[in-house]
DNA sequence: TCAGTCTATCGAATCGATTCGATTACGCGC
DNA sequence: GCGCGTAATCGAATCGATTCGATAGACTGA
């Protein structure tokens, strides 16, 4: 063939064998002679051939080594979020068994009618991705969507903090329980009048107080369940929503609630960057943590930069979520049916809670 | 067929034309009259197919959608550096008209003698990975290696941040000026004695002042150019390596450096990270930035939660370097060729540095 | 009315490797 | 010397879609 890279059947008629067993020496798959393995070899060698092309070994094979991973955000947002990328991390490890690399992709919205062509080419998403398996992650919103496009699709799926419905295998964490051991320590070291700093109700993100007469959960599963567990101990806390899990978003709740008139001796936050913002708001104010004011976190991860605090937390397994999340997509790919997993988060006492303030 | 999910055959087939139309009403690629359109998409609604096969697909159309980003460290570190967030984000979004995804791709050492046969299945790596494109980021110690798989594989290569060689396109920035411009803003404020907190100068990370004697310069590109554009005002400045862009990392120089006998009076810092924990040791030290002590980082991230700091930077356009990334990767599959790319970054005088303060 | 466009559709070749059942060759025991 | 088991190799079918040149109608204008 003039044109193009050699193929397979270049490397086997050059080393005057079969396709077939050109094919054995490159995947290991059969017992070949060591005399004609060198052959072909050292054939391809010669023509410079760089092994299978994978897109034609992965339409034969029917698996392409690829788990994607989709994010309801931007993808610059979820790596924002420390958690997100630690259990990138144990995902990543854990389908390196599989030989498997990560998709990223973003659960678009689909094109409203007012673009009717797409660009020239058509987009890569979880319609037409080539991907072995999917773990979709925090979803909310489009997770059924997803869900639906996957399940025709034939693609095993995975998600992780969000509720897939039955079948689906799910990983997650005892957040409610979690949060109400958080809660049950505060009430524990005395503290009655508590505030809430919560993670964002639902997509469409906003910040501010929530109105004690609002009566709708929210809609994200993690912040739903985490603040029941604080409400379970403090039915009657003020809640605060945030519109992001950042330093910058605890530093605006913990403004606006350290400078109300009755202010809380403690504030429960659901993650650790909205505690620590919280924490350095407090500061401002003139207040000791946690001589003045407890905190509590939620996440346990590595804050970097916030010496000599260590956050009273919940510490997450969260590179073990990914892990687990890619041992289920391992064992769905094997055939195998994979079970939903919960993990425990490990309450962790820090410096950042104590004993009530006395009052004056 | 008894088994297995219907082909496009089989939509053709039941729709009553024939497998090129049909072919043709997904992928639009030619015109089809409005009833067979209608029919086709009948029938495969009726079959249940969701879609031509992305593997079969990309065999044919030696295309795959999928661009590779490799990262010399793990992915979890990766996403810690704000700078690649960002960067990744403006990748995304740039390769998004291709209609492509990215692959998340480690720049794995080749497994080592000790352990002969990976997994049985064969691990996704460079060799292997179906990919359209690569873009290497921040590459150093393997990059050679890397680049000589892919230009064997014929597959196109952008390099960011880091030198390829000619013929492959790079991005990067105008850091040996950029950091020129932050010395001589220093020395216009009349600093004399000035450490540099640098970041790490090759794979093998430590931590410590470079001895004065030590004249070797720092493998990784970034670190040398910065640090040759600081030595040009200043010469003579102190030297301290650090073992990641963080902010403890940052604390741990600044501790150091200002502990020291003569400390200085300016800290340049190579990345933000590393000034904002520079200045949170000052603070400990009970130094004041900026009347004591001035800093300047690189990079002008969003630092979250560093009110009401602003730290004296250079601004990198992060996102855009991804995006540009983005860019050459399109014109290279396209045909075209693509040039390299340096970008500028804009010096931002924030409130971390000012007038060398009066010696007593 | 007929040559001369367009359009929509069709057939058949092709992308490159894998796989499995069949075949050859060889060594060995009886 | 014959049959048989084993190991290595071969052939041919297959994975599922795309593409391009050919063709059959339908339509236009002279």
């Amino acid at each position: 063939m003039a044109t193009g890279r050699p193929t397979i059947a270049d490397v086997a008629r050059e080393a005057g064998v079969s396709p077939s067993t050109a094919s054995v020496v490159f995947s290991g798959k059969a017992p070949v002679a060591d005399a004609t393995r060198r052959r072909v070899r050292a054939a391809s060698d010669r023509l410079g051939y760089t092994g299978p092309d994978p897109r034609a070994a992965s339409l034969r094979r029917g698996r392409s080594g690829v788990v994607g991973v989709v994010f309801e955000e931007r993808l610059g947002a979820a790596f924002l979020d420390p958690v997100k990328t630690l259990m990138m991390d144990g995902l990543a490890e854990g389908v390196a068994p599989l030989g498997a690399g990560l998709l990223l992709l973003r659960d678009e919205v689909p094109a409203s009618t007012s673009e009717p062509a797409p660009p020239a080419e058509p987009a890569l998403s979880l319609e037409t991705a080539l991907v072995d398996a999917v773990v979709l992650v925090g979803a909310s919103g489009r997770l059924a969507a997803s869900l639906e496009i996957l399940r025709a699709r034939g693609i095993p799926v995975v998600v992780i903090e969000g509720d897939a419905g039955a079948g689906i295998p799910r990983i997650d964490l005892d957040n409610l329980d979690a949060q109400r051991q958080a809660a049950e320590h505060l009430r524990r070291l005395g503290h009655e009048h508590v505030a809430i700093v919560t993670l964002p109700w639902s997509g469409r993100r906003r910040r501010g107080l929530v109105a004690a007469s609002r009566e709708d959960d929210p809609s994200i599963d993690v912040t739903r369940e985490r603040l029941r567990g604080a409400r379970e101990v403090y039915p009657d806390a003020t809640v605060f929503e945030t519109a992001a899990s950042l330093i910058d978003e605890g530093w605006e709740a913990g403004a606006a609630l350290l400078r109300a008139v009755n202010p809380p001796t403690a504030v429960i936050a659901q993650s650790d960057l909205l505690a620590a913002g919280v924490i350095r708001a407090a500061e401002e104010c003139g207040l000791r943590v946690p001589q003045d004011l407890s905190v509590t976190g939620f996440d346990g991860i590595a804050l970097d930069g916030f010496a000599p605090y260590e956050l009273t937390t919940l510490a997450q397994p969260a590179a073990a979520k990914g892990r687990a999340a890619a041992d289920a997509v391992v064992r769905m790919l094997s055939g195998e049916d994979a079970a939903s997993v919960r993990f425990s988060c490990a309450f962790r006492h820090g410096n950042t809670s104590g004993l009530r303030p006395r009052l004056d």
